[in-house]
DNA sequence: AATGAATGAGGTTTCATTCAT
DNA sequence: TATGAATGAAACCTCATTCAT
């Protein structure tokens, strides 16, 4: 009988009802923000990509700050065993009642921190995508030089992260697939980002005459298609090591736009 | 990264350092934040890009926009919002949240001042109920003579505080029912009292001669069904407005006990 | 994840799917149809009395005609249990797990008759409200002079049949009372129409010259009150006996509206 | 009051006597009705008021619109449907409902032709592995030389089969991934088919001496990733048109394994 | 007096599968 | 071959209540 189901998504401008005594503000990463009272810090990973808006009222993620040392939040006990189930069972074959048993906590703080299965899950792959983006970006940042240099810095800290992290790899890469539209939206999001992410400093490598012209958006997907695919048999096979991926795969990505790779490549990486 | 410590866990909306009721929140650019509160929208150009936070009581813009000086006892403030949403809501779809939003208080604070939902519905009825009872028994001592002159004055007392307290009208003769014996038997104790009061007058008047002897018992259940359910149709759907209802209403109860009524009830009430 | 959820309410004039092959038709009361295939019989209560309009997609009410006389259809059994239940508990104290046990039904079937537990609830009000009306009717026909003679047999019929039918009554006068919007309108809706029916009748009664003018909308509802009352009362704790309403209340109201009523009537009714 | 017994029990769509599938209706008044199909609405006026019956077949505006003359086997149109709705769907938001909705055949005949829903899915999937290999097979047949030619001709077949195919395309490389261990056992069996026959034949192009020595395991798994991903793009979002994949995709593949192609390819892009 | 994170029993609903006809 | 009513296990989610602080 839910008969009043919460003013449905009240245009953003209307709100009615005091959601929070707001006091400080970080903008962690383009999509992740911290916010905090008195009290508390809140997280919320929710930005809308589009069109830049938070509505606070999504936010659940709360991060109590009080006893952030002594034993790991409640929250991060569920993202943990989340991470577990969600990445052995996948989304269906995941029973919230196996995340509360490996988390050991109760189903109803599920509930209190996430809205819904759903929301628990793309809170996975948004703090995954989040952390595979600060590593490319802090690889370019360590390159000096605009150009190829930097298309390869970011590469290797794609397969790397991906490399130590199988579980968030498998969520991202195998789990998220075929989930339907809402899922999808989030993986075209974070796929998008890495692409176009690729796609820039191939642009600038054009630009400083190391390669020649070419239709860069095709090669950023098409190159992300290469790597994925490989972590992918990784995650799921094992089947050719992490660690042999890289000096077969990276100079293949880069001959296919032309660019000269010495063929002792043995230690190239 | 916040080390606020607090300075004695106040009450979200009474502190003394309020900064803003955050509501929702643009990141424009990465250096730039448009905030709103339910009746603002301020912007922000001043993200510290090193460290991406913000501590909004650094900036300009800030407003104070409301004081929440409501110096309202926290169990009145319980009340008042409980009227609110079980009339509105009714008892089952009502959550205890929802009177947390409404009020500003603490979940807890409920079950400080009242021992469960249940209790702090039937709080809201009898409250209501010891009202009507009251305003009542006033009308009836205003009249000198025993007889139908009280049963009129009585019976325009209890129409016109329902209409006069639309909410209360709802819970009582709505919200409360069909809600299972413990909510059932306090209704009929106020449906009863009601009744009883009605019964006692109109024997007086037999006693008096006004009207010849009849079941009175039958009579006053009659006579408080034919009040209740117009002023239930006023209260759900604002039909037949409030002010026209004694004018029909009260003749046709007299008349129904043979107590001549003139028939020129133009302003008769 | 119901990504898709079946292309909701679909502008009734663009349905995509065949729904059912139509070889007949009954309109039974004026808001149920019973339409046939070749092969079964269906029914469906919802007519939306607004509009008038059907949506064939809202019917799971079958009646199958292939096995009806050997033994209860299933659809039966369900919709017997549920009165039970419903009656005894009111709607939200009901579990479906009770009216399966009493129906000895598997909780599936239910779910094949009925899109939920509120249309479960509805379907009997609905049953009712329509038997109620047709003895109205049907007590209505059988007095050959209009005026006040058809309006006492209504009102004889409608009390007759809240004493024959206990459970059916408390569920739609006290059961269906409080849930919320939608439970909220088939009451009023059910509500309206018999009050209509009383008010036209009275109205024939003024024309007709036995009584006098009088706002007959305020005096159905007044009457339909008080009438609700003393049932209500005697549903809930069978006080005054169902065979003593009449004899009081049928003069009382015919009174209200001064018309003449001798005062012998002992075996009045 | 139906009692029509029924000639056989058959298949609501292909029975001979199909009078009219009926989709919506409205009472507009007492005696006229309007019903409608999917492409057009009748009236009728004429319900006989006495038993409030009415026979369609008795009705002049009946219109059989659909002929409904499929002659396809029911295994077919189970799995013309099943192809609909897992393309559309996802596996899990796939309901057996659905299917038997668009298939118009009943639930049963499903499990008489698949002995459940994951072969009935894994169907979908051989059927459309052993077609794209069957087309890459005979591309490669037609291709006079050993080499480069022949991994070319194959690749090209598989873009093209895919561009041509669009739903079990997305079956394949969506809807399969992330549905636990048998399905990702189909998938893998497929996937290593295809990567055996381009390994297969880039190992042929090493000997013919047109390509220098490479790990080509890794190469064909990096290039079914660069296409599968290029074509999952266009599928979901129909962004990359399909012809335009090919032009850019082929000569970076080709380049990958320094195989010389000639910078000319004019509109490529 | 006040807080709000945590609990967990219990509800409704879904849907693949069966089987008598 | 075909049907579709019936099944029932299992899933997600709700929310009144508690209690350490």
């Amino acid at each position: 009988m839910p008969e009043q189901r919460n003013k449905k998504a009240p245009g953003r401008s209307r709100g009615t009802t005091v959601i929070e005594t707001l006091h400080y503000l970080w903008i962690l990463t383009p999509n992740q923000i911290a916010y905090g009272t008195e009290r508390r810090t809140f997280l919320c990973y929710t930005i809308n990509s589009t069109d830049q808006s938070v509505d606070l009222r999504d936010r659940r993620m709360i991060h109590s700050a009080d006893k952030c040392s002594d034993q790991k939040s409640t929250r991060e006990r569920i993202l943990e065993a989340a991470l577990d189930i969600f990445s052995s069972k996948g989304y269906h074959d995941a029973r919230l009642d196996d995340i509360v048993e490996v988390a050991h906590i109760s189903k109803g703080s599920i509930y209190f921190y996430f809205p819904n299965k759903e929301r628990l899950f793309l809170a996975l792959v948004d703090q995954f995508a989040d952390l595979i983006e600060r590593r490319a970006t802090e690889a370019i940042e360590r390159q000096p030089r605009a150009g190829i240099d930097r298309v390869r810095a970011a590469i290797m800290a794609v397969i790397e992260t991906f490399g130590k992290y199988r579980r968030p790899a498998k969520i991202l890469l195998v789990q998220a697939v075929g989930l339907g539209a809402p899922f999808e939206k989030k993986r075209l999001e974070v796929t998008d980002r890495f692409a176009a992410l690729i796609k820039r400093h191939l642009d600038e490598a054009i630009t400083v005459g190391e390669i020649q012209p070419i239709d860069t958006a095709v090669v950023a997907h098409a190159w992300m298609g290469a790597i994925y695919n490989l972590v992918i048999r990784w995650v799921m096979t094992g089947d050719p090591p992490a660690e042999r991926i890289p000096p077969t795969l990276v100079p293949l990505l880069l001959r296919s736009v032309n660019y000269p790779v010495e063929e002792k490549q043995g230690n190239a990486v």
